[in-house]
DNA sequence: ATTAGCACTCTCGATATGAGAGTGCTAATA
DNA sequence: TATTAGCACTCTCATATCGAGAGTGCTAAT
């Protein structure tokens, strides 16, 4: 699907009827086209236009005397040649002092990981009505920074996990041996020095190695190390940040009950979202899946607008805003762009 | 409202009404309350005694000509008085042996209460279609078992605090001294020693009260460990554990988006639940609030069935499920109450 | 005190009707 | 040849009408 494939005017003609149709939800006639936008012609012109664009597969009537309404396709169309791409900036001047307010706000919060991901999923929300979404960075992309161990009873023991993006975790563990604090911090201390700087997963992999080599001899610390942070790090791999669930409910899409149950149970099991994030995770600048392009069964009929952030050049998560496909995708792509930036350059 | 305003045969009219609107949510006629259950007398009959307690305002007609329907005063009358009080044990086996199961588990999770409290949600939200809430106990009834602090940036510290009852919080700290592990220990430790075994709130008010007293020739390290301490334990307070959302909007009651939406707003913000279950805390035994009675404004129109978990006699939170006016009170009082009590028993 | 019988009321679904919006096609026009 | 005016046609949506069904309240009989 190039770009040549529409003359100049079929283009406006598209472009005039994505945006009124993301504006207002009904479909949109000929003649509203042309009194609309001044493209200087009459409405019978426009309607053959809009035929033509119907052939192409671009629009669709929902019935015979209906105006015309966007396809996937249309979209698509849309979103990669028509939609002011470049200069999003161009956004109404209210939003971008939003946001730009909000990204100072953020760079404040500095280091505290997980505070800045509820923010970040609550202004992305709440800033465009649509679904935010946050994906913290992935086990084999989070890089160790200290494990620390506190006797809390004869055989409790809480694990306290930092890493160097400043994301905290904490688990309490039981374990079979009764540990001493000195225990606890004799094993922390040797982690610590050891593994500083490695990612969690290369971690894991490097304490199995390294019983394998030590197999019959092994000091007993070592094993109780591994044993202790296998433990630790196991946490639910499927979570990840998302608001605005309830704010999507007031848009005038989801006004019956069963599309909104379909969504909520999507988000619910997160295991899909997750998967098609990670599949986003890979791409470089914002990603756009549009209505059933998406592979995800359960999310047919919602367009998705992700973006990844980075330390430095590796890519860390994927933030992302989630709403119908009939969305406002210049203002979701302007806005998923600036946050996640920003996000990168906490970073640094 | 006494229990003796009614004679026998009205009773029995009034419990068939409501357990046949809670089962069919449809209002229920004469003819059929004659078929359905064997109370001996004619529809005309049963008419006439429907007649009165609509006087009485226990029922009410949607229509004219439709059957009748419990007010919230007439669920309150069967909750009270015809709810087969005392012995909801006498529930269906299977939900029995389900809490049976699940109060089992309950108390192979041991001290970790965050993941309890998880578990609890889903659970009483899983079983009852209705929304599962936690409420965590309160800083004034949570006791400091121990607080560490975790250098994490030159700027930055970690706290974790512990409580007696397994509670784990942690929270990024900003520092403005450049404090070194050593410092942060003997801060940890002089909070540890002192002040373990007190509730967090107890603490903060003695750390104030010390500061006077001390006043002008303070310790350096009081001052910094009380500002400390007061920055670590400033967790957000309108926090509790919600789950169920999604399932609640399958039922039938709530076909409309509106009622929904509410819904959502009320226990987003959730003061106005946090409110609710506040007042509910100290009083003995299950609650029960049914529709109108609800206090808080945004819940009208839904009914809470409460109960407060306790360490020894001590009040320490509490779980409740909402749910329609409509909601199966024996089912959600006997749910509420088995599992308040398992929550409890893990505690000792 | 209870009940059979009956007229009455109200809802709900099906059906009909007309206004309105928008199209496609044809023939005239620049 | 591309555009446009005009018009018949189609489809939706809101409204009105109608009858069946369910359930009531009342009255008179038991």
């Amino acid at each position: 699907m190039v770009i040549n494939m529409l003359d100049e005017r079929s283009k406006q003609v598209l472009r005039a009827v994505v945006q009124s149709y993301i504006n207002k939800l009904e479909p949109v006639g000929s003649r509203f086209v042309t009194k609309k936008y001044a493209l200087g012609c009459s409405p019978a012109t426009i309607r053959n236009i809009m035929a033509d664009l119907e052939d192409l597969g671009f629009l669709s009537q929902p019935h015979t005397s209906a105006g015309r309404v966007p396809t996937d396709k249309g979209y698509r169309f849309y979103v990669n040649f028509l939609g002011d791409a470049g200069n999003y900036g161009e956004q109404d001047a209210e939003l971008k002092d939003c946001i730009c307010r909000f990204t100072q706000r953020l760079e404040g919060i500095g280091s505290d990981l997980n505070g800045m991901f509820v923010e970040v999923t609550n202004a992305l929300s709440s800033m465009s009505n649509y679904i935010g979404v946050v994906m913290p960075p992935r086990p084999e992309s989070t890089t160790f920074n200290r494990i620390d161990f506190i006797r809390y009873k004869a055989d409790k023991v809480v694990a306290v996990l930092l890493t160097d993006e400043g994301v905290i975790k904490n688990k309490m563990l039981s374990v079979d041996a009764a540990f001493t604090q000195e225990d606890l911090n004799r094993i922390a201390g040797y982690l610590n020095s050891e593994y500083s700087g490695r990612t969690i997963d290369e971690i894991k992999s490097m304490l199995v190695k390294k019983m394998r080599q030590e197999k019959a001899a092994w000091d007993k610390l070592i094993t109780r190390a591994i044993k202790i942070y296998e433990e630790a790090t196991s946490f639910a791999e499927d979570d990840f940040f998302v608001s605005g669930l309830y704010d999507v409910m007031g848009l005038p899409d989801f006004s019956d009950m069963s599309r909104i149950r379909e969504i909520s149970r999507a988000i619910k099991d997160k295991h899909a979202i997750l998967k098609l994030l990670e599949e986003l995770s890979n791409a470089e600048g914002v990603q756009v899946v549009i209505g059933n392009e998406n592979p995800v069964e359960e999310l047919r009929g919602l367009s998705v607008v992700a973006s990844t952030y980075k330390e430095g050049e590796r890519p860390m998560g994927v933030i992302a805003l989630i709403g119908p496909t009939r969305m406002d995708y210049s203002k979701a792509i302007y806005m998923v762009d600036a946050i996640s930036k920003c996000i990168s350059r906490t970073f640094e």
